[in-house]
DNA sequence: AACCAGGGTGATG
DNA sequence: CATCACCATGGT
């Protein structure tokens, strides 16, 4: 575990000892779409239709306006704490590449997402860029989400509510094509024609069939719903970043050493070649 | 103006 | 199985 405990203070939860978390590293790497830096040091978010303030100094964390309960039940799991990331980087410090990027930003934590707000999100992305996919994830929230008390933001539109609305509903997300996707999606979660439960446990090849169901969703798509909405962590999503990383690293794909927690290693990879082009240069 | 962005679909060899 | 035009939108 990545922290050694929380305790209330106030109307806040303080987790002291917090190791391998960079918050605003983690929350601005690509993998998640809906917080905000507020103020500096300071970043608004909504999980699971519960809101929260997060600041961070150095191995403290303060979640504002939390319970013990709360943090237990949701950001306790979905900043992955139960996992020891010294761990992690040890498995991945085999490969020389993968440990340059693990260095090169050593808090980046792998968020465990709600799977429905993944699987939305990842849909948008498909030829798409970040800050845009951003854009459309907050106004579907704002327009279809409904509101969390204590917070300006909205939880994330259930499926349910998502299954009963039209193309032209969607068109003031300005999301374009895969406005039918994100329907297609919430009427087959909705009427049960993809469940959720058995992907957590599936073999990846069987889990990635069952989610490529859905309309829009291809191999990078449900490779990032695995990895980021089931903890699938041996998932690795091929975008043209990490297309690229491959060519130029790993010709002959990754070590195998490595494949347990090859989607981690993935998100450092990523996070590593967008702020550092010249590593895709042969050398 | 052409190209790119955390790609996917459908048609065609 | 591999390739390719096309897809809606916004930024550079």
């Amino acid at each position: 575990m990545d922290y050694t405990n929380r305790i209330t203070c106030g109307s806040d939860v303080v987790v002291n000892g917090v190791r391998n978390l960079d918050l605003a590293v983690t929350l601005d790497c690509g993998q998640c779409f809906r917080w905000n830096a507020i103020e500096d040091n300071v970043f608004e978010g909504v999980v699971l239709g519960t809101a929260c303030k997060i600041t961070q100094d150095g191995s403290t964390l303060r979640f504002h306006d939390t319970t013990i309960e709360e943090f237990d039940s949701i950001w306790h799991h979905y900043f992955d704490f139960d996992r020891d990331y010294n761990e992690v980087k040890k498995q991945l410090g085999s490969d020389n590449v993968m440990a340059r990027a693990a260095e090169f930003s050593p808090g980046i934590r792998v968020l465990r997402q709600p799977p429905w707000e993944t699987l939305c999100s990842f849909i948008l992305s498909a030829n798409n860029n970040i800050s845009r996919i951003k854009g459309i994830v907050q106004r579907l929230c704002d327009i279809f989400g409904e509101p969390v008390e204590g917070s300006n933001m909205n939880a994330f539109p259930t499926a349910e509510k998502m299954a009963a609305l039209t193309e032209d509903d969607l068109a003031p997300l300005r999301s374009g094509y895969r406005a039918a996707y994100l329907i297609d999606a919430a009427q087959k979660v909705h009427s049960g024609q993809l469940d959720f439960d058995p992907i957590y446990t599936l073999p990846i090849d069987e889990a990635t069939t069952l989610l490529r169901t859905v309309k829009g969703v291809g191999p990078k798509v449900a490779a990032c719903v695995l990895l980021y909405g089931f903890a699938r962590a041996e998932c690795v999503p091929e975008d043209v970043w990490i297309k690229r990383a491959l060519a130029t690293h790993y010709p002959t794909g990754l070590p195998p050493e490595i494949a347990s927690v090859a989607g981690l290693g993935q998100q450092y990879l990523f996070h590593y070649v967008r702020h550092n082009p010249h590593a895709l240069e042969v050398e």
